[in-house]
DNA sequence: TTATAATTAAGAATGATTCTCATTCTCTGC
DNA sequence: GCAGAGAATGAGAATCATTCTTAATTATAA
């Protein structure tokens, strides 16, 4: 098992781009949480080491180098993921409206081959060039569940 | 042909709100463009005569209202829309990432099926209530197209 | 028509994001 | 391993969108 660390080096690496302490820091959270976090969650578990100035940038720069992306939530709050590239890069989103947890989901691969058919109608009948497409879901997740009844 | 202007009192009165002037403006704005506008396009259109201040507030109350709808673009720009709730309000939108501009799409109703089942499952999957969806596409309209070549 | 309550306009306040620039760090070539 | 050039950082200032405050205006219903 190679070390959350280690992996940063080497993704930053792979783009050359310099590897810097505030850009592993924020890969190093994204790898270990392995889940989409805000950019006040970063700021929060980087616990002082990165300037809120920095954070920004950085989170630019790896945007730039391919190796995160960024979405936004239903209240507006921009959320960044790692983007590996590995083809585990083509999830969409599920919402918790309560908690506003969000959580990655992987289409069933017939469903998304139904989708890409749509995808081509649509571009036909709207004489688009569509390149790419997201499916957000909204509910509640089940601890919220549970505490609401 | 009902006027823009007197569908606009209609809806405000519908929902028991008091029709006032900024509210009709908005509201014969969406209406007239039938399209959805970001903030600063609504300011314009409004040529000065809404404050800015009140045009968010007018927003935020027609949304309470249940008259208009907000969802953010890929850029991160808020964006209202007309809710008439007259059942064309499930729709999903079509992204021009070159000018910006949004499109409203219905899905076909066989794929609407077919996505419907497939929440069903990630209900299962992942345990989560599913209350409402929404499908976004990125790509290029044919006006960027043309102009792009 | 008038009284009451709701709404507006203008600008001040807030909060998130971006910018600036002096200092520090990283990478390359030796 | 070390020096120099260029890139990146940190701290705070600047900017931008959004929200709040308050006095004045407008809508509604008696």
């Amino acid at each position: 098992m190679v070390s959350v660390r280690k992996k940063s080096r080497t993704l930053l690496s792979s783009k050359n781009a310099s590897v810097t302490n505030p850009r592993l820091i924020v890969l190093d959270l994204l790898l270990a949480q392995s889940r989409p976090l805000t950019i006040e969650q970063v700021l929060k578990l980087a616990r002082g080491k990165i300037a809120q100035s920095t954070l920004y940038r950085v989170i630019s720069d790896l945007k730039e180098f391919g190796l995160i992306s960024e979405f936004t939530t239903p209240e507006n709050t921009i959320v960044v993921e790692l983007d590996t590239g590995d083809g585990s890069s083509h999830h969409h989103h599920l919402f918790c409206e309560k908690c506003g947890s969000i959580i990655d989901i992987e289409l069933d691969a017939h469903f998304e081959l139904n989708l890409d058919n749509e995808v081509r109608q649509i571009e036909q009948n709207y004489s688009f060039s569509i390149h790419s497409h997201s499916l957000e879901l909204f509910g509640m997740c089940t601890s919220c569940k549970d505490n609401s009844s």
